[in-house]
DNA sequence: AAATATACTTACTAATAAGTAAGTTCTTGA
DNA sequence: TCAAGAACTTACTTATTAGTAAGTATATTT
């Protein structure tokens, strides 16, 4: 796998999670990477090819990173996802699933069916680590862990929206929140 | 203020909200209108024009629907601000704040600027309905009002997006859940 | 050494985008 | 009734888009 192909990755994903998928096009890709145009194609035949990518690869980068929580406690493992959000409201980004998701109807078929998966994903993962830390006697909230999932995780994921909009640290003011309430 | 001007914001807003701001053209709008595209061009002269005109006639009607609620108690008008996302889901469009955060990078500036004041604006005055209830004992919650405003509009807002990408009423299992913390 | 595959570039195409200038029709108030 | 403005249409332009076909240089394999 060329050196090439993981940075018109890194640069498109960049892109897509400041200004969106529609806002940018294979020149601002090719233009700053120094290559041309056709080059970008050779690797990624069509922009939902590039865009498919993407969110497999987070889907992969996803289970390795939660296979490595595995030995850690429900906090730590709450913690660690918490992190994820951190990270990217450090580079200004929105979560790839706050990037995409609104834009879920104009998006190509294959982009649509990847994007379904990684949701239901991350909602399934973070209902295990609540169910876990219920059992264990660490977690104590009245909501059903269903409820408790969701909303955790649509807080970060709009959150990092809020934030780059209202141009306040509303991911500092959340996270701070959530383990108030477990 | 003709006829057309408000068919042309109405059916915008929907595309904006369901397909995003930079995945509709001027044909998506004069086609279905039966108009030509030069005509939307005569009541917006630019795209980033309409797109101000729809900010700013949700934030004015936010205005008119929180007046209209003052009388409420703030159990009501919470019910009431969760009652918007309800319609928004019905319809199968998210939020204006999760359709254009997103790709706050890539707007114009106009729009950046509406875009900011009117997160702010509804944070602040969901931030006094919960004081409200919290000075009038009816609310009960260890979070401070603003962990606990930010919490709400943000789950409320990728509940809609996140209804959308997993095809599961996120919303409706969040708005169970929010009474309950309260 | 020859053949082949990889990773590109050059040079395009066809479609679509936003936007404009000038003309037309319709309405309305003086 | 007529002049003026509002609400358009016609007919463009210019720029950008995704995408492709054909060629080239460079490794790698046989």
């Amino acid at each position: 796998m060329s050196n090439t192909r993981t940075k018109i990755m890194n640069l498109a994903e960049k892109l897509i999670r400041t200004k969106g998928y529609h806002a940018f096009s294979y020149k601002d890709i090719s233009a700053p990477l120094q290559i041309k145009n056709a080059a970008v194609h050779y690797h990624f035949p069509a922009k939902a090819d590039l865009g498919e990518a993407i969110i497999s690869r987070t889907i992969r980068t996803f289970e390795l990173q939660t296979e490595e929580w595995k030995p850690l406690s429900p906090e730590k493992k709450l913690e660690a996802f918490i992190n994820i959000y951190r990270e990217s409201k450090e580079q200004n980004m929105v979560c790839f699933m706050g990037a995409l998701g609104p834009s879920y109807d104009s998006l190509p078929d294959n982009m649509k069916a990847e994007l379904t998966i990684a949701s239901n994903q991350i909602r399934l993962w973070l209902r295990e680590v609540l169910q876990e830390g219920k059992d264990k006697g660490l977690f104590d909230f009245s909501e059903t862990i269903e409820e408790k999932a969701d909303t955790i995780v649509t807080a970060l994921l709009s959150s990092l929206i809020l934030s780059i909009v209202s141009q306040e640290d509303v991911l500092q003011t959340v996270s701070k929140a959530i383990p108030k309430a477990l």
